[in-house]
DNA sequence: CTTCAGATGCTCT
DNA sequence: GAGCATCTGAAGA
C-alpha cells in the first residue's frame, strides 16, 4: 500500500506540514469500517522554540510524553474539557514536535462521519453543516471518533487502524500560509506563519 | 454575515 | 484554582 513511512515524519515539522496537505488520514473502526478523509489544513508546533507548543523547552509531563515518541506517531489530547485535537508527531524521536490535523473532507464513509457528528446522513445535512463539515481540530475527532483512546498510535502501522495514505497533495500555488488560531497567549510565536491550507473548501 | 456566552474536565502550578 | 492548539446556538446587523 502506499502508507506514509517513518521518514515522512521524520523532517522539519513545517516541512512535514506543508506536505500533509492533501494526504489521506484512515481511520478503521472496531468493526472494520474504514473512515477516510483528505488533510485540507495544519499547523506546526516546535517544542524547542515554540511557545505554544506543549511541550516547549522540552518540557516533560505526563500529558506531553507523546510528543517525545517517535516520529509517525498520533499525539491526541482533550481540549476545552470536551474536544479532542490530532497531531502527528514530527522530527526524531526524542526532538518533541508535531503537526496540528486542523481540516478534512470525507473521501469514504461520509454517512457514518456524518451520523457522528449530526446524527444523520450526508445527504440530509444543511448546506450550513456542509460548509462546517471537518472544518475545525475538534470537528475532525468527532466525526472520526477519535479521543484519548487512540493517543500514542503507531501512524505507519496498519494495525494500529489509524494510519495516513499518500493521497493527491495540493500543487504548491494552492498552499495558503498564515497565522496559526487559538494562541494568543504566546507571545511572539503568536505571529508565526506556521498555518498550511488549500486553498478552496 | 457577525459577535458572544457558556459548556466541561483535564493539566499544571 | 486558572487556563486551555474549541464548538455551538442564539441573537443582532
Amino acid at each position: 500500500m502506499d502508507i506514509l513511512t517513518r521518514d515522512f515524519y521524520n523532517r522539519d515539522t513545517l516541512t512535514v506540514a506543508r506536505d500533509l496537505l492533501g494526504r489521506e488520514i484512515v481511520r478503521v473502526l472496531e468493526d472494520g469500517t474504514a473512515l477516510r478523509c483528505s488533510i485540507t489544513e495544519t499547523e506546526a508546533y516546535i517544542g524547542r522554540m515554540d511557545k505554544a507548543c506543549h511541550a516547549y523547552g522540552y518540557r516533560r509531563t505526563a500529558r506531553t510524553e507523546t510528543l517525545f515518541a517517535p516520529p509517525g506517531t498520533a499525539y491526541i489530547y482533550l481540549i476545552y474539557g470536551m474536544y479532542h485535537c490530532l497531531n502527528f508527531v514530527t522530527e526524531r524521536e526524542g526532538e518533541p514536535a508535531a503537526v496540528l490535523i486542523r481540516g478534512a473532507v470525507p473521501i469514504e464513509n461520509g454517512d457514518i462521519i456524518a451520523k457522528n457528528r449530526y446524527d444523520c446522513k450526508m445527504e440530509n445535512m444543511s448546506s450550513y453543516q456542509r460548509k462546517n463539515f471537518l472544518n475545525g481540530p475538534g470537528k475532525l475527532c468527532r466525526g472520526l471518533a477519535l479521543t484519548r483512546s487512540q493517543n500514542g498510535l503507531d501512524l505507519t502501522a496498519p494495525a494500529s487502524g489509524l494510519y495516513v495514505r499518500a493521497g493527491t497533495p495540493p500543487s504548491p500555488s494552492q498552499i495558503q500560509t498564515g497565522k496559526r488560531i487559538g494562541i494568543d497567549y504566546a507571545q511572539e510565536a503568536a505571529d508565526f506563519l506556521w498555518r498550511f491550507w488549500v486553498e478552496n473548501n
